[in-house]
DNA sequence: CTGGCAAAAGACAACGTTGTCTCATAGAAT
DNA sequence: ATTCTATGAGACAACGTTGTCTTTTGCCAG
């Protein structure tokens, strides 16, 4: 492995003209830049990480979830892992249990060790507000991954996702398809996801001018069994939905199997519209109507800005005070579970 | 933070003892050991892995994957993990594209990479051959998790799973049900385990004295559509099987999906059967017979196997060249897709 | 009582960086 | 031509460890 000497050397400059120009420090002659350049590409030179992180600097941000859900876990995983490859950190992963009652302090103590610059927090540990709270006190630098349709606040960067807005379009498309009495199957209240698709169902609805039914709303959680529940007790109603919007791709499955067992036809009888493009929603047949958002992207977004605020902090850069946030559309995605409203069924 | 000169001033001893404490090197005073014991517990205090690094020892693994099966590689991640807390190193997650031409020279590329100490492989990387015969030439430290019934070879330890003997153990469970016709769907070609659990298969057969049908046996992938397909294809045939042995529980969900869809009762008319009690096999009614290995507990052995070997080979322990591999055999899970043959099936 | 020796503990350098201080050089002002 | 200043580049220390070498201590044999 080449050093920063071995590239001095072979551009004949001291070593220290290296770490500047890799630091980016505007003293140098363009002309020595050029060929210590030259010199880095030859070797195919990489800072030391661990020297870097001896003398000062973070080198690793660490990735923080407590979610059954492996594929949004996978796909954020390697979100941030290409933006910690593009900035030249470390990740350090870290599952937990978010209902331990000393979570915060095991969060510190993780942050404190060697390296971590700063934490990605995911739901529903980043909606956890005490938590949040604590590491604002704390001082300590993290990026949230939360739902929400507009920036939460100033203290902390955030990637928010307009859940509410989608949930929004796919209810207004159920509406245009003709439906009139449509269930909301929801997840786990502390995801706060769940409210905010319950959001946009109600102004869906009440866009439509509709009233929502209170017997069509149906709390639960984000599992496949919970939906499976729910759809059976929904489907007993003496006037039942006609569609059903699930509020993830897991609970749709669960509903579709459902309602497969008891002999109702999907879209025919019953339209089914989930949420999260996850594969439940393409190992289904019909396939599943839903909405994406890129997890992967949003993962890489949340990683960038939390590199970028470690690193702003850590050179004392002007801006390490004003953290961006950024807002993400999720897009729905018409597939076969939902269709036009039976004539038939009465309004 | 503290640093082992907090220790030594708490300990009243010169820091270089504390090392010596903590790397477990004999020459020093049970008086003292004691002392410095006491001083790193009060303290809390935890070596500087960079620091450790620097001066030369390996302070990570990677975990090298290519997999879509989130749930699995997930689950892995977390034993990885356990067992890396336990021996203080990091972990590097590395998902990649096994079919790239150059993945060779890219896990060559991480494992020089700072820190590196030894690869965690899994397959279907693990499995192949050229990868690990380029591995071991490079005198790179590596533990690939694979398929297999016995320990693979003397070059590199290996965490292997006895998928055939879970297979014939599931085939056989099926024969005594009183099947006679029992389908075997297989999973990608370059999952060894795909291989393993056919064998496992046919030697369940054999040893009930059974002669494998050919045109049960189809090729495929580890994927629900493709169980879906091979299954709409089986339920076809004129004589048509009465039980199904999927290669995984992704591939039995597409079967019990498709057995839905073409009228066919699961157990009654058909008994279905995955591999890998993963959550699939969990979310479908009935719930689906299938073959349990612990992940968690397997990638674990697998990273303590990695990291004592990387141990070893840096503090040249004499057992540095006799890597051990680790069996590991699934247990069989019966629950609700099979049951006993219909009696009125003509053999 | 002293010399020799083993065992235990300390001193010091080194790992690859970056921050701070100092030095060299060139250009401008006198 | 000489001094001053700005600018660029080198020297050196420090980060927290571990490996090597040296010193100290305590014990035994002569």
């Amino acid at each position: 492995m080449a050093t920063i000497k071995d590239v001095a050397k072979l551009a004949g400059v001291s070593f220290k003209t290296v770490s500047r120009v890799i630091n980016g420090v505007s003293t140098v002659d363009p002309n020595l830049h050029d060929r210590v350049q030259a010199a880095i590409k030859e070797l195919d030179y990489q800072p030391n990480l661990s020297a870097r992180h001896l003398r000062g600097r973070p080198t690793s941000i660490a990735f923080i979830y407590d979610n059954p859900n492996s594929h949004y876990i996978i796909e954020l995983q390697k979100g941030i892992l290409e933006a910690c490859r593009e900035r030249g950190y470390e990740l350090v992963i870290h599952p937990c249990d978010s209902a331990k009652p000393d979570i915060y302090a095991e969060l510190m103590l993780l942050a404190r060790r060697v390296n971590v610059g700063g934490l990605i927090l995911t739901p529903p540990l980043s909606e956890h507000n005490a938590l949040v709270d604590a590491l604002v006190a704390d001082n300590m630098p993290f990026v949230r991954i939360i739902s929400g349709s507009e920036p939460p606040d100033r203290l902390s960067p955030s990637v928010y996702i307009d859940d509410r807005h989608a949930a929004h379009e796919i209810t207004t498309h159920l509406i245009e398809n003709g439906h009139r009495r449509i269930a909301f199957l929801g997840g786990d209240a502390e995801h706060r996801s769940s409210a905010e698709r319950l959001a946009g169902y109600r102004s869906a609805l009440k866009a439509k001018g509709m009233k929502p039914d209170p017997d069509l709303v149906v709390d639960g959680q984000y599992s496949f069994q919970s939906g499976v529940d729910r759809t059976e007790r929904l489907l007993r109603m003496r006037h039942r939905p006609t569609a059903i919007f699930a509020c993830n791709d897991e609970i749709a499955a669960g509903t579709l199997f459902a309602a497969r067992v008891a002999g109702v036809e999907v879209p025919g009888q019953l339209s089914i519209a989930g949420f999260e493009d996850s594969p439940f929603s393409r190992q289904t047949w019909p396939n599943m109507t839903t909405a994406r958002q890129s997890n992967i992207e949003l993962a890489a977004t949340a990683a960038r800005l939390l590199i970028d605020a470690v690193n702003a902090r850590h050179d004392k850069t002007a801006d390490a005070e004003t953290p961006a946030s950024f807002g993400v559309q999720p897009t729905l995605i018409v597939r076969g579970s939902t269709g036009p409203a039976e004539k038939t069924v009465p309004e």
